[in-house]
RNA sequence: GCCGGUGUGUUGGAACUGGCAGACGAGACGGACUCAAAAUCCGUUGUCAGCGAUGGCGUGUGGGUUCGAGUCCCACCACCGGCACCA
C-alpha cells in the first residue's frame, strides 16, 4: 500500500527543489532555441493579499508554459509587481506608514502566496514599478514622447474624482463614476500633462489587423477607438471675422440643414460677445451646462434643451438660405469642431430638438416619413431636394458633395475619432515624478537623461494639498531647482504619473530587467519580444492593453522595440463569482482566500479547480465542494501506484492512452482545460475499471498532468523512480495510428428514431453501410415489412432509413 | 438605442465540420466495509407512463430548412458584458 498523499510536505518539497534547481529560468545564452514568451497581467499587491481570481489566469499560463517548455522551447514566463497607485497611498494616509514599507510588506506577501500555489515563474526577472531603477526607464520613455511632442500640457476640463483627490483619464471614468472608488466624478478645469494617443489612433486600430487577439478585445479596442469618416464644412456666419465649421458623417444631407447647434464652451460664443443680443442668457445656458456632471448631462440625454443666438444666422453654402444658431450641450466641444449642422430629417438627436423647438424638418432622402420620425437609413434612400445631387444614392451624393465642397473651398473629407488624448498626470505622492522642469525663461524642460532616475523624494506627508495639488508641491527642497538650459532659477513638476504608466511596458523589462544601460539589450529583444501569449482581464481592454500597445507602438517608430505590435495573442479569462453566484466582495462577505484551500486540499487541487470549473472565458461561481472534487481525483491518481502490473498492453489500453494525449495536448492549446481534466478522470476510471496499470501508461500519465498538478506528479514520478524530473521530460505525442480500432460502432435510425447499435468493420465506407440493409440481420428485423424510401449512410458513424 | 456574449438535468458544465444530448465533476438516493461514523468502493440519478422489455416528451419561446437540429435560417423573450447626445 502506498502512503498517505501528505501535500502539504510534498508541495513544499517540490516548490523548494525548484528554487534550488532554478528550474524555471529562461534561457538568454543560447538566443537561437525556440522560445515562448508568456504573459499574465502583473498583480497590484494590494494588502488583502491574493484572490482567489489571480489564480485562474495564472494557472491557466502557467499549464501552457509548463507544457512548452516540455515540448523543448525556451520559455519566459516572468512575474512582477505593479505597485505604484492609489490604494497603498490611501492605507499609507490612513495608517501613517510609508507606502515604501506598505508595499514591501504586500510584495512579499504576494510572492510568498504565489510560490505556494507552485508558478513556474521566473523570479530571477522581477520587476517592480515602485523600484528607481524600473522608473528611471519609465521616465525615460516620457521624456521620449515629450521630445517628440507627443506628451504636452494643457489647461483642460478633466474628470476630478471627488473622493480620490485626483484627475482620471476618460478611460477611467465608468459610468460617471470613478472606475477605482466609484467616487463621484466632475468636470474640473486644470493644467495637465497629456499623451497625444490620438495621434496613434489609426495604427492602434491597424495594428489589430496583425494580431491574434479574441474578436471580443478588438471589437471594444475598435469601438472605443471610434473612427468615423465624414467631412468639415464651413458656414459662413456673417456676423462673425470667421467661418463656423461643423464635422458631419453626412455631408449628403447639407441641403437638409436647416439650422446648426454649437456647444456651449464653444469659443465663438466669445468672440461674438454683445453682437449676440441674448447673450446674459447664453451665458447663462454655459453656467448650468458645465455644473453638470458628465453624468447627469448623459442622464438627461433624451430632454433636450437649448437657446437660440438671437440675432446670428449662418448661411447654408449650398441653399444660402440663413439658418438660426443654436447653443446646445447635446453637442460636445471634445469631439469634432464643437459645432454641428442639424438635419432633423435624418438625424434622431436633431429631429427630437427641432420637434421640441418648432423648427423646419426638410426631407432630402427619400424612403421615410421625416414628420414622423428621423430617417437615418444610408442603403435604400434616394436624394431629393438637393439640387444637383437629386436622384443619386446616399453613397454617391457622399462622394459628390465631398469633391463640390473641396473643389468650392468650403470643405473637405475628414475622419474623426472617438478616442481622446490620455490624462497623464496625478495630483498624488505614490506615483513616479514627473522628470520636468519649469524655467520662467526656457518654460517645460526635460531633466537630463543622465540624472534619471529621478528620484521620488522621502516625505511623510503624503495628503494632497488644499488646492489639490500633489503632496510633493509641499516639498519646497526639492520642488526648487535650476533650469537644465539655462542654469537660472527653475521649479519642478510636482504632479506624478497615473498607474498605468509602468505597467505600459513591464513586458519589455522582462527581457533583460537588470540591464543598467538601456532599456533592455537589443539582441535579446530580438529574441524575446513579441509577448506570444498574454491573459488577462477583460477591464483592461481600454486602458491597459490600449495604452501599452500606444507606448509600445511608439518606441518602435522611434527605433527602440523591434516589432509594431507588443502581443501576438490576447486571450481573456472569465470572473471567479462568489458561492452565491455574485461578484466576490468583502462587504458581500462571499470571498474565498486562496491560502485557506491551499492548505485543505494543496496546491494541485487547487490548480486542477480552478481549470475544471467550467469554461475558462465565462464567468463561473466558486464551489468549495467541487473543488474538494479535484483533491479526490488527485487522490486516486496517487493510489494507481497500488494497483501498478506489468501486463502485455492490448489495442484497448493503447487507444484509451492515445486518445487521452491527443484530446489534453490538443485542449490546452485551446484553453479548454476543463475538457482536458475531464479527459484524465475519464482514463483513470477506465483505468480502475481494468484493474490495473502498466508503469508506462502511468509515466504518461504524470506527464500529462503535470502542468495542472505539478507537485503531486512530480513526487509520484521520484516514488516510481523514474529518470530525471518531470519538468524536463519531453511531452508524449499522440501516435493517430493507435487511436484506429478494428471494428466501431455505429447508429442504426429508422426514420431518425435510434433502434440499434451494431458493430462493424472501421474500413467500411458508403456502400458496405447500405448493404447492411440487406445482410445484417438485426437491420432486416428492423425494415421487415416495411417499404424503404431513402438510405443515408454515414460511414464509421451512422446509418438512417427512411422507411414506413 | 447600438455592438458583443449567454440560455442544456437538482447543480458547475460536456457535445468535433449538423449525426447516440447530458461526458467529467458536485449533490442526492441505495448498497458494501465498520460496533458506529468519516474516508473508500459498488450501483442508481432528465422527465412522464408501465411490474417489465419498452414507449412518449425533452437543450429559453414560436416557426422554418434537413433523412436527421443543442448546433443552420427567420422572428421573439430573458439575462450578462461593453459603448452611448460621438454629429
Amino acid at each position: 500500500m502506498s502512503q498517505a498523499y501528505e501535500h502539504l510536505s510534498i508541495e513544499k518539497k517540490w516548490q523548494d527543489i525548484w528554487d534550488a534547481e532554478q528550474a524555471f529560468k529562461a534561457d538568454d545564452s543560447d538566443l537561437t532555441k525556440p522560445k515562448f514568451y508568456g504573459l499574465i497581467e502583473f498583480p497590484y499587491p494590494s494588502g488583502a493579499g491574493l484572490h482567489v481570481g489571480h489564480p485562474r489566469s495564472n494557472t491557466a499560463l502557467d499549464i501552457i508554459s509548463r507544457k512548452r517548455r516540455m515540448q523543448g522551447y525556451n520559455v519566459l514566463y516572468p512575474i512582477g509587481w505593479d505597485a505604484f497607485g492609489l490604494p497603498t497611498e490611501n492605507y499609507a494616509i490612513k495608517n501613517n506608514i510609508h507606502p515604501e514599507i506598505v508595499t514591501k510588506q504586500n510584495i512579499d506577501h504576494f510572492r510568498e502566496q504565489l510560490k505556494k500555489i507552485g508558478f513556474s515563474f521566473d523570479y530571477s526577472r522581477e520587476v517592480n514599478t515602485t523600484d528607481a531603477d524600473y522608473y528611471k526607464w519609465t521616465q525615460w520613455i516620457f521624456l521620449q514622447l515629450f521630445k517628440k511632442g507627443l506628451a504636452y500640457k494643457s489647461e483642460i476640463a478633466i474628470n476630478w474624482c471627488t473622493s480620490c483627490n485626483v484627475g482620471l483619464a476618460n478611460e477611467e471614468v465608468v459610468g460617471g463614476v470613478c472606475e477605482r472608488c466609484g467616487g463621484e466624478v466632475i468636470r474640473k478645469t486644470k493644467s495637465q500633462w497629456m499623451l497625444r494617443i490620438t495621434d496613434y489612433a489609426q495604427k492602434l486600430l491597424d495594428g489589430l489587423e496583425d494580431v491574434d487577439f479574441i474578436e471580443k478585445v478588438k471589437t471594444q479596442q475598435r469601438n472605443w477607438i471610434g473612427k468615423s469618416q465624414g467631412a468639415l464644412v464651413k458656414f459662413n456666419v456673417p456676423e462673425y471675422n470667421d467661418n463656423l465649421t461643423v464635422f458631419t458623417t453626412r455631408p449628403d444631407t447639407l441641403f437638409g440643414a436647416t439650422y446648426m447647434v454649437i456647444s456651449p464652451e464653444h469659443p465663438m460664443i466669445d468672440a461674438l460677445g454683445s453682437k449676440i443680443k441674448n447673450l446674459d442668457v447664453v451665458l447663462a445656458y454655459r453656467e448650468e451646462a458645465q455644473k453638470k456632471s458628465d453624468f447627469e448631462r448623459t442622464e438627461t440625454a433624451k430632454d433636450k434643451t437649448g437657446v437660440v443666438l438671437e440675432g446670428i444666422t449662418a448661411v447654408n453654402p449650398l441653399t444660402n438660405t440663413l439658418i438660426p444658431i443654436w447653443v446646445s450641450d447635446y453637442v460636445l466641444m471634445s469631439y469634432g469642431t464643437g459645432a454641428i449642422m442639424a438635419v432633423p430629417a435624418h438625424d434622431e438627436r436633431d429631429w427630437a430638438f427641432a420637434k421640441k423647438f418648432d423648427l423646419p424638418i426638410i426631407e432630402v432622402v427619400a424612403g421615410g416619413s421625416v414628420q414622423e420620425e428621423a430617417f437615418t437609413d444610408i442603403q435604400s434612400g434616394t436624394m431629393v431636394n438637393s439640387g444637383f445631387l437629386n436622384g443619386m444614392s446616399v453613397a454617391e451624393a457622399k462622394k459628390a458633395i465631398i469633391e463640390y465642397l473641396t473643389e468650392k473651398g468650403i470643405g473637405e473629407a475628414k475622419v474623426n475619432y472617438k478616442l481622446r488624448d490620455w490624462v497623464f498626470s496625478r495630483q498624488r505622492y505614490w506615483g513616479e515624478p514627473i522628470p520636468l522642469v519649469y524655467c520662467e525663461k526656457c518654460g517645460w524642460v526635460p531633466v537630463d537623461e543622465h540624472e534619471l532616475p529621478l528620484r521620488l523624494p522621502h516625505t511623510d506627508d503624503f495628503i494632497p494639498t488644499a488646492d489639490a495639488q500633489s503632496p510633493l508641491a509641499k516639498l519646497e527642497d526639492w520642488v526648487n531647482t535650476t533650469c537644465p538650459k539655462c542654469g537660472g532659477k527653475a521649479r519642478r513638476e510636482t504632479d506624478t504619473m497615473p498607474q498605468w504608466a509602468g505597467s505600459s511596458w513591464y513586458f519589455i523589462r522582462y527581457v533583460d530587467p537588470h540591464n543598467t544601460d538601456v532599456i533592455a539589450d537589443k539582441e535579446k529583444m530580438n529574441y524575446w519580444l513579441p509577448v506570444d501569449w498574454y491573459n488577462g482581464g477583460m477591464e483592461h481592454t481600454t486602458l491597459h492593453l490600449l495604452y501599452s500597445r500606444f507606448w509600445h507602438r511608439f518606441l518602435y517608430d522611434i527605433g527602440v522595440v523591434p516589432t509594431k505590435e507588443p502581443y501576438l495573442k490576447r486571450t481573456s479569462h472569465g470572473m471567479i463569482l462568489g458561492e452565491n453566484s455574485e461578484k466576490m466582495s468583502k462587504s458581500r462577505g462571499n470571498v474565498i482566500n486562496p491560502d485557506d484551500i491551499v492548505a485543505e486540499i494543496g496546491a494541485d487541487a487547487f490548480r486542477m479547480y480552478e481549470m475544471f470549473m467550467g469554461a475558462f472565458d465565462q464567468a463561473i461561481p466558486w464551489s468549495t465542494k467541487g473543488a474538494r472534487g479535484c483533491r479526490r481525483f488527485l487522490e486516486r491518481v496517487w493510489r494507481l501506484q497500488d494497483i501498478i502490473k506489468e501486463e502485455p498492453i492490448t489495442q484497448e489500453r493503447e487507444s484509451m492512452l492515445h486518445g487521452m494525449i491527443k484530446k489534453v495536448s490538443d485542449d490546452i492549446e485551446l484553453m479548454k482545460f476543463n475538457t482536458a481534466i475531464a479527459a484524465m478522470m475519464t482514463y483513470v476510471n477506465d483505468i480502475y475499471r481494468l484493474g490495473s496499470i502498466s508503469k508506462e501508461e502511468l509515466k504518461t500519465l504524470l506527464v500529462l498532468l503535470n502542468p495542472v498538478s505539478p507537485h503531486i506528479t512530480e513526487e509520484m514520478w521520484e516514488l516510481m523512480g523514474f529518470e530525471g524530473r518531470l519538468y524536463q521530460t519531453a511531452w508524449p505525442i499522440c501516435d493517430e495510428t493507435k487511436l484506429v480500432k478494428d471494428e466501431i460502432e455505429i447508429v442504426v435510425q429508422i426514420c431518425g428514431k435510434i433502434k440499434a447499435k451494431l458493430m462493424v468493420p472501421a474500413t467500411i465506407d458508403k456502400a458496405g453501410m447500405e448493404k447492411l440493409v440487406e445482410e445484417n440481420d438485426t437491420v432486416k428485423a428492423l425494415v421487415a415489412g416495411k417499404e424503404i424510401k431513402k438510405i443515408v449512410a454515414v460511414p464509421g458513424k451512422l446509418l438512417n432509413i427512411v422507411a414506413i
